[in-house]
RNA sequence: GUUCCCAUCGUCUAGGGGCCUAGGACACCUCCCUUUCACGGAGGAUACAGGGGUUCAAAUCCCCUUGGGAACGCCA
């Protein structure tokens, strides 16, 4: 296990782009980036797009900026902005390197290490079936597998259009290698059939390019997750046949769902885009899957990037599949976004607040008072809404919820003297001393104390009964606009 | 079905023969702080899937069982 790391570390981050970056991927980039930046090697990103009618080019765009997003930055891929080609490897789009694969595949059609196959989809279909109902694998026996090359190409002049087969006859042993993750892992060669390597078209399929890929682009070490463990044996066919030396392979346990399923993009939804848009920090979601799978040594749980780098091992990655706890997700963003400076917390839940046209306060100095009053109650960006509402005058509304503070006896008298009291201040804004001795003065005058003075006042501030402290609250809002409440507070009485 | 992978609190995990009466974190419960709700603080409950070995000693090593997952495509 203990396997010595070669000196010159490049790994790779290979998506599809046939949907968005999802925190399964995620994990694997950030995986991939923490191995390469703490061995002082390259993280590479190549898109594996050869499946034309799945592939787009938004697709492409959003995991892109999404791995920008979440400063998951490459050395060699594409450019983040323009999408086109950098670094010494390229192209890093499968989909034009169709002349690198045609040129390995007749080199394995030359040595008849592979071969053209013209079963149709029906015929393959009607395999699989009597193969099941055999009880044996669902694997394909060609009868073109020992056609000579020539009579194979004489075939296809004629108009016929094959795939190209992998011949995997003639290879009955067990495969083993050692996993960076799992330890020695070990195949029995007919576990697979005669797999595809070309399509009819000529587009390579995924265990073939990928093996040519990371060959040319020297790829060290490939850490993936574990739903691609059985293709490792197909990939290890391929390297042996071309006499290419095998990368280290290490497979990640899988990121499950409640159910204990593989998250799916169907049913989990967990897309790195939505937890964007549901005010989740990208420091928090790093943070949060770096956990899913592996362990600071010192038990650390809080940190950062730079924090990840220094103490990644992939020694310490575990073979089980995690469950992603939401819960957990939750808290450990409310720890990071703690952990802002005032001012940054304000930019980022700026695009939260506009999106409810709130109208707030340009004064810098209230912003980064209101950041400090409200940062412990946010767990998520989205959650500054409810915070702030109270602060903005349009949405003063009194809930159902303080009805009944406002039947109470005192209530009449509390907020008319709070009215007045506030009407007689100086200056626009309360400070929290001043509030309190306002309050003061009011219970003194009312004879009201107890909930029976701060729920109507609280009441007469955001509208109900409970909510953040009054003393924070009401140094937030302007002295006019707290007479207004309390108009309208009485009115409702 | 076949092959492969996996198995410690509800969840993420520490542990890698004696330091384990199994540690931490989230969640949960209790108390404290608080003229509300939170925040914060102090406690608490909760786990080695089962059975066989090996060993003076097993959560840890081996085997079996059970359970879970993945893969078996002209998807990746």
């Amino acid at each position: 296990m203990a396997s010595q790391i070669s000196p010159h570390v490049r790994v790779r981050f290979a998506p599809s782009p046939t949907g968005y970056l999802h925190v399964g991927g995620a994990r694997t980039a950030l995986y991939n980036y923490l191995f390469a930046k703490k061995n002082k090697g390259e993280f590479i990103l190549r898109i594996e797009d050869t499946d034309e009618a799945r592939s787009t080019e938004e697709s492409l765009r959003g995991v892109v900026d999404d791995l920008v997003w979440l400063n998951l930055l490459w050395a060699e891929g594409v450019n983040p902005q323009t999408l086109q080609d950098v670094g010494p490897h390229g192209p890093y789009r499968q989909s034009q390197r169709q002349g690198i694969y045609k040129e390995v595949a007749e080199k394995l059609l030359g040595e008849g290490k592979a071969y053209y196959c013209f079963l149709t989809d029906e015929e393959l279909e009607k395999q699989r079936e009597e193969a099941k109902l055999a009880g044996r694998p669902p694997q394909v026996n060609s009868p073109y597998q020992d056609w000579p090359l020539q009579k194979a190409l004489e075939h296809i002049q004629v108009g016929n259009k094959g795939v190209v087969r992998f011949k995997t006859k003639g290879l009955a042993k067990d495969y083993i290698f050692t996993d960076l993750v799992r330890g020695e892992v070990r195949f029995p060669s007919d576990m697979v059939g005669d797999f595809v390597l070309l399509r009819s078209d000529g587009m390579p399929v995924y265990n073939f390019c990928c093996v040519v890929d990371d060959h040319l682009m020297k790829i060290t070490h490939v850490l993936r997750a574990e739903e691609h463990l059985p293709n490792t044996l197909r990939q290890m066919m391929i390297y042996e046949a071309m006499n290419w030396e095998i990368p280290q392979f290490g497979h990640m346990a899988l990121i499950l769902d409640e159910d204990r399923q593989k998250l799916s993009k169907r049913k989990g939804a967990v897309a790195c885009g939505q937890l964007k848009e549901e005010g989740y920090l990208a420091s928090a979601i790093l943070n949060f899957i770096v956990l899913l799978g592996w362990s600071h040594p010192e038990g650390t749980e809080i940190m950062t990037v730079e924090d990840m780098i220094q103490a990644f091992d992939v020694s310490r990655l575990n073979p089980a599949g995690a469950i992603f706890d939401r819960v957990k997700f939750k808290w450990m963003n409310a720890m990071h976004l703690r952990a802002l400076p005032h001012a940054e917390i304000w930019k980022l839940i700026q695009p939260f607040l506009q999106r409810e046209k709130m109208e707030l306060p340009q004064d810098p100095a209230w912003q980064e008072r209101s950041v400090a009053a409200f940062k412990t109650s946010m767990e998520t960006l989205v959650d500054a809404i409810e915070l702030y509402k109270p602060l903005n005058d349009k949405s003063y509304v009194i809930l159902p919820e303080a009805e009944e503070t406002l039947k109470w006896d005192p209530t009449r008298a509390v907020l008319t003297t709070w009215r007045d009291l506030v009407a007689k201040h100086p200056t626009d804004y309360l400070t929290e001393e001043e509030f309190l001795k306002i309050q003061d003065e009011v219970k003194n005058s009312t004879g009201a104390k107890g909930k029976n003075l701060f729920m109507p006042i609280r009441v007469a501030v955001i509208g109900k009964p409970h909510g953040t402290e009054l003393k924070i609250l009401v140094p937030l809002i302007a002295k006019n606009s707290l007479i207004a409440r309390a108009e309208q507070a009485l009115a409702a009485i």
